[in-house]
DNA sequence: TCATTATTAGTAACTATTACTGTTATTTGA
DNA sequence: TCAAATAACAGTAATAGTTACTAATAATGA
């Protein structure tokens, strides 16, 4: 069984157009962009080389908590930040965790430590400005993992 | 209109199974367990009040990378590790994030900064050891983020 | 050039979650 | 205490993102 992949137009340009842009775009996005330069393209094969493309290292997938998944043209580890009203995402430097075991186990709960995930949420520039101009509204729902909220179980 | 909340069995008895144990059940695993006390629960009744309580911030909401939401009895800020071969989600102690200017304007990408999310991936210590077992095979799939993975771009 | 087969377009299926609808039961205050 | 008001319910349908299926197409190595 011969597991090389193929070079095809369509898998180069899915790549070309996500590596194109800073916006993280969904499948189904990056699928209308590529639909400009493949108008016969469809949306399982954006879906399936998105998917090759990540497995191989050569793009990162951005499945945030509990949203469509996004796809980032940069495959380095880096961290982003997240609108809690409109869903933007853009990168956010931070720096690497320290004190992390990576590749080994770690004694407190078993487990072999393989990396970690980190995402910030906020308001972006926008959604702030349009917030403050319509006056007071709180944040839509509970943004789980908010630094002030913090009391005590029970 | 009124907007409190009623108190009703089955918003009892979901809350009391989750606080219960320590696992981060899924809806439809905590439906199961329910439903030996209250047999006629619906599934749709599960999620609703779950969602509640985690709008009132009773309970947490775990919506890791992709995955089916998971639910935590314990709402207070902590982070979590989840087994990339078979999805468990255990609990993990990690120090605040430093230098955090939550609620604050962050002024590179100009979000004002409400929370973050901080999740572990690897392999628990029963998959670690099938794993073991089975000789070499590889992580099954790419896991994002995974700390020793820094090639540079294009 | 040709045979092999990975990949495609198009579509159907799947799954977690939410919405809808008529019924039930908690709440409230007369 | 009792009954009106309505939040919440059970059951079911709908939604949305994603994956699977199938016959046709095209990339690849001989």
């Amino acid at each position: 069984m011969n597991t090389s992949h193929r070079h095809t137009r369509q898998r180069q340009i899915v790549l070309e157009e996500l590596q194109k842009v800073t916006s993280h775009p969904t499948a189904a996005r990056l699928y209308e962009v590529v639909r400009h330069r493949l108008p016969k393209i469809s949306l399982g094969t954006v879906y399936r080389n998105l998917e090759l493309l990540h497995r191989l290292g050569v793009i990162a997938k951005l499945q945030m908590a509990g949203e469509e998944a996004r796809y980032d043209g940069n495959p380095r580890r880096h961290d982003h930040i997240r609108c809690v009203q409109c869903g933007r995402v853009d990168d956010m430097a931070y720096p690497q965790l320290l004190d992390l075991p990576v590749g080994q186990v770690d004694h407190s709960t078993g487990y072999r430590i393989l990396g970690y995930r980190l995402e910030f949420h906020g308001l972006c520039a926008l959604c702030r400005q349009k917030r403050e101009s319509e006056a007071s509204s709180p944040v839509p729902f509970h943004t789980d993992h908010a630094v002030p909220f913090n009391q005590p179980r029970e």
